[in-house]
DNA sequence: CCGTTAAGTTTACACTGTTAACTGTACGAG
DNA sequence: CTCGTACAGTTAACAGTGTAAACTTAACGG
């Protein structure tokens, strides 16, 4: 019964169809027999373009650190004043994950169990996304243009500070009488506060 | 071949097996069959000490949120400052994080699916630490005893930072250039920066 | 017209958590 | 002493999971 047209779609299929399930139901009922019932082959056909499942997730990880790039880069804008454009970049980032709930979640908490075999490239995307945080904060610093191992460092005490409130959020750690809102406004601030003013170092 | 005896210790003889599979390897690796097969019994008669797999894992939770008070509750000591209670938190916080993976990692980030029928006496177990460090906020900010909301916001935006730090680290998601102490110790004085000094308020 | 290549399929294996039905022992009541 | 019941634990089974190997079928080049 194989389909002699080589159905070259076959592939953006599959990954159509896991999007689909894992923005639907979420990336753990993900199912190599589910996603292939849903577009009408067999689960090992999958394996023709995919590696293993890992691999088919890596593919859905590209994608999400692609739009979680667009939505950083873009979301700085005009603003000039580098406090303002890093408070730009916290903003984006929360509002990314909260509105990319499954995406942030295989992106970021995903099990390094799984990323036994994560590619290189994605490593290179994921950085790019840190880089714009340690340049905006290198222009805070007052030396535009060159990340400093200092500006790096920071970077990732921003981003931990970040990804620690999405993380206890969407993993719902959090006291129910916390106000959201609140919470992630002192998280900013907080983040925000590991900017040193021009000039000066710790 | 039922044993006569009732075996009054099965259930403990459950409870450390699987508290050994996880800490060796991973609380992924725990199976039922295993855990059965380690101890020479069968995997249904778990199911009588245990309602299901999450029972099982939420009787780990409340085993390594015990430890995790004593840590922190220890943590402080003699220690009068305030603000130097709070950094002996922070660095207690991070140690256990550190020294107990898995504990860590069922505590903090299992996923909600595996929550739903958390008991309530884990949320409580779990609150009590947060107010350990809520409280040393309320100290630091000149209101001794009594945790304000405010307190119990602050409180939030710490742990969200030392979280954040503790869950990039364990999935591997940091820059593989960036040293781990000094990231460390950078996470603990911006988490610190989030204490107003007496008075001040935001 | 044959042989090769590639796309897909069927089948199978070794797992997983969990339920239902069953077995055998211990103990208390008649 | 025997019967009944409660209980601890078992076996068998179900519905899933990812994945490897072997097989089928269609298309194409010589």
């Amino acid at each position: 019964m194989a389909r002699a047209k080589p159905n070259k779609e076959l592939r953006d299929l599959i990954l159509d169809e896991a999007r689909r399930e894992m923005l639907a139901q979420g990336y753990r009922s993900l199912s190599m027999r589910k996603i292939a019932a849903a577009i009408g082959c067999t689960a090992t056909s999958i394996y023709l373009y995919f590696k293993d499942k890992d691999d088919l997730l890596h593919a859905l990880i590209d994608e999400g650190l692609d739009r979680l790039h667009n939505q950083l880069s873009t979301s700085t804008g005009e603003v000039k004043d580098p406090r303002r454009r890093c408070e730009r970049l916290c903003r984006a980032f929360l509002n990314f994950a909260i509105e990319n709930r499954e995406f942030y979640e295989i992106i970021f908490q995903l099990h390094p169990e799984h990323m036994k075999r994560y590619p290189q490239t994605l490593y290179r995307r994921a950085r790019r996304n840190l880089d714009l945080f340690a340049s905006a904060l290198a222009e805070a610093a007052g030396r535009p243009g060159k990340i400093s191992d200092v500006d790096h460092l920071q970077a990732h005490v921003v981003w931990a500070q970040l990804h620690g409130a999405v993380a206890l959020h969407q993993t719902q750690r959090l006291d129910f009488r916390l106000n959201i809102f609140q919470f992630f406004d002192g998280v900013v601030r907080n983040a925000l506060n590991a900017i040193p003013g021009p000039g000066e170092e710790s």
